[in-house]
DNA sequence: AAATCGTTTTCATAATATGAAAATGATTGC
DNA sequence: GCAATCATTTTCATATTATGAAAACGATTT
């Protein structure tokens, strides 16, 4: 049984989520279609929390800096992020690709690092970007460490939806893709999640378990499929190892 | 009026930021002191949201990646971060010391950018980090940017709180130095928030108003007093002016 | 200065969050 | 392997309280 009155709050968090500029009270009541009276007991529940602020001249409610701080504490908690840092700047270094960390999370791969390439091409992802798991190489290390029961689970009653031109679609394909990536220690994507752009990934494990993933993504311009199996692969599976090590269990 | 349900749900979010670990069902319910089933209703709330996850093993409750989404959105579309960014690289550069960028929000200095020197030596701030304005350079300069009424009105119900050796701890003490800011355009925190650490600041302007501060931030080996007045204060200075001139109003 | 619009407070009542209890599920000990 | 204990989840009656109408207050415009 869910609360309804949180369920609104959380209403009204994401709603300024998407108004940076912040937004008036009224704003707020009539885009939720809330009684401004409701909705002035939910922002001065959250005001003096720090989870919203209001501009003393404008009056606008925007999200406030608790939110950064909570953020803050869930990324400098993750041991692997900690750890796997290092490496990543290393790995960028030797591959002048952007690299990416991920984990597993409510069924989505969650980024929860990356360096762009110091020459600049940045990618539509950043840390707390999640998304779904079958269309990025990242994500399908991930998949492959989960058992079958467990990959099936997950798509039971989901579509594989499509990103790219690449993206696999039907489960079959993906729980065959599954095996091949387990076998070969790493996963290639190749346009399924952006089209014009590679990205090979490795698992990092704890414990015999898959618990994130690290990524070397870049145009397929240059990650040519040569450079791919004959020098990437090698550097991420490399990079991944080195963190695997570190991890103590 | 505030909401009785939102505040609860508000503590359980509080009570798991401070348990990276995850919490059990149970473990929420007897530390904030609420029965076992009003906690259930409250997680089940949050999790579809995403606000908070449930390992599958353990049945441990932690913060979601909806807090990272979120935080990842509020620091998009902070444009004077975005703006500002480059600017911090350069002056980290030429001075070989942490650069800070920082805001005023709700009577508190949040910083929302931040560099590390290359040399290593962190410092216990963040992205998010919020803390009293009268103790640091960064916040005196934000503080100076306010009329003298809105600064009196800030600490009309507050003592200063001294945090350093140097801090400065009477209002008369703080309204003199905050005129000598305004005089010299920027602002020097000598030992005033953590012992053996010196600062300068100097702030971004906008439309007239002071809308953000950049701040250098040292060993007091490294930052000696005439280091600062040489050449950092003009560094800093220049750095916020050129951030100033680019942000459009 | 009057009027309009937005915000905040108050308050009666309808709505719903709460927690007891029972049901289900997991873990431990024997 | 089977109780027995402990934790989680669901159900549900009732007391709590969130809700929104209305009014008061404040700001902004004409």
């Amino acid at each position: 049984m869910k609360i309804n009155s949180i369920e609104r709050c959380l209403k009204v968090i994401d709603t300024l989520s998407d108004h940076p500029a912040g937004l008036k009270l009224t704003e707020i009541s009539r885009l939720l279609d809330l009684h401004p009276s409701s909705v002035h007991h939910m922002v001065s529940t959250l005001l003096p929390n720090n989870y919203i602020s209001q501009d003393s001249d404008t009056k606008k409610y925007s999200l406030g800096f608790r939110f950064l701080e909570i953020s803050r504490k869930i990324l400098d908690n993750l041991d692997i992020r900690r750890i796997a840092n290092r490496h990543l700047v290393v790995l960028r270094q030797k591959c002048q690709e952007a690299v990416h960390l991920a984990i597993l999370r409510d069924d989505k791969v969650v980024y929860i690092d990356k360096l762009d390439t110091p020459s600049g091409l940045s990618l539509a992802t950043y840390v707390g970007f999640a998304t779904e798991p079958h269309a990025a190489a990242g994500g399908k290390v991930l998949l492959a460490g989960l058992k079958d029961e467990a990959i099936k689970g997950i798509y039971k009653n989901k579509t594989l939806k499509g990103y790219g031109k690449n993206t696999i679609t039907r489960l079959p394909a993906l729980m065959a893709e599954l095996a091949r990536i387990r076998k070969q220690g790493y996963a290639v994507d190749n346009e399924e999640y952006y089209e014009g752009v590679r990205c090979v990934a490795a698992p990092v494990r704890s414990g015999g378990q898959v618990v994130a993933s690290i990524s070397v993504t870049g145009s397929i311009f240059t990650m040519t499929q040569g450079r791919i199996e004959k020098e990437l692969a090698a550097a991420v599976v490399k990079a991944a190892d080195s963190v695997s090590a570190e991890l103590k269990w």
